[in-house]
DNA sequence: ACCCAGGCGGGCG
DNA sequence: CGCCCGCATGGG
């Protein structure tokens, strides 16, 4: 296990852990030390974040790993490190809600992770919710993932099962992980991105047709489609309408009014343009907790 | 008890 | 096309 530290700015863990993103359903973290615990492949990768005194916005990251080189690259790319906040920030603060909602989660960031993995755990998303999300992806995880072994051989931990794992499983063996009628999605989405689909080669696409391919799998529509592009694939001008944004949308800037899905595109592209998936995570993720929302979590 | 959850596919008009 | 409905399950 070998350990290195470097500077980041204008980052949160612990906001960006909590925001129901993939990181949310299979990482492991810990408030209390505010560390987080993941894998990746092969890899278990750890991270610390110290956070630097009160209003600083440069912190420090421990990351540790076996393959050190491989953590940090990984972290950062999986983090999004490079993007440049403020930038984005400025482009996107239009107006007092969306103020209000960088203030609350400033270094919340989105996360790039492996487009099967998000596929399948998007597809697992509909009509659920984040509690339940995480529990169903913890199970399939520890009924078909791949084991992660320690010198010893022992296995140690295990990574989120590729789609031939999934393709070949028993329905009856994922719906016992608590997907319910969304056994027959993942069954037949593994199938289709095993056999039919190559996802990792989409990445040198755009986002048009990334989401186009996307929604030839089965359990993937509009919303879960965008999900895909924005958090598989880091297409930031994806703006996934599930029914929390739809309220704030119309809330917040139609003064109750219900508007179509494609309406709410329309306009979220329009004011939030190639950074609209920011934007969205940031008004979904306070407007969730405080709007509309009943305070629940 | 009742309502809802990061929706989707199928069927109908 | 657009709209409407059913859907497993568990927590508030």
């Amino acid at each position: 296990m070998h350990v290195r530290e470097f500077e980041v700015k204008d980052f949160s863990l612990k906001h960006t852990f909590e925001s129901a993103q993939p990181i949310t359903f299979c990482g492991d973290y810990d408030e209390r030390t505010n560390s987080l615990v993941y894998t990746e492949g092969v890899h278990i990768i750890n991270v610390m974040h110290r956070q630097a005194h009160a209003r600083g916005r440069r912190s420090r990251i421990a990351v540790a790993s076996k393959d050190i080189g491989y953590a940090e690259r990984h972290f950062k790319e999986r983090f999004r490190i490079s993007d440049n906040l403020d930038k984005i920030y400025s482009e996107i603060d239009t107006d007092k809600f969306m103020h209000e909602s960088i203030a609350k989660y400033r270094g919340m960031r989105l996360t790039v992770n492996d487009p099967w993995e998000t596929t399948a755990l998007f597809i697992i998303s509909q009509f659920n919710n984040v509690k339940r999300i995480r529990l169903i992806a913890k199970n399939i995880i520890e009924r078909f993932g791949t084991p992660i072994r320690d010198d010893m051989d022992n296995v140690i931990a295990k990574s989120f099962p590729t789609s031939a794992e999934i393709a070949r499983a028993d329905r009856a063996d994922l719906f016992a992980c608590g997907t319910g009628f969304r056994d027959k999605y993942l069954k037949e989405a593994a199938e289709f991105c095993t056999y039919n689909i190559d996802l990792d080669s989409l990445k040198s696409k755009g986002y048009p047709e990334i989401k186009e391919s996307l929604m030839e799998i089965s359990g993937v529509g509009d919303k879960v489609a965008d999900c895909i592009a924005l958090m598989g694939y880091g297409k930031t001008e994806a703006c996934p309408i599930d029914v929390w944004m739809k309220r704030i949308l119309e809330n917040v800037y139609f003064k109750g009014r219900k508007q179509n899905i494609s309406k709410l595109h329309e306009f979220a592209e329009r004011r939030w343009g190639r950074y609209a998936g920011y934007a969205q995570q940031y008004l979904f993720w306070s407007g969730r907790g405080s709007l509309v929302g009943r305070a629940k979590r």
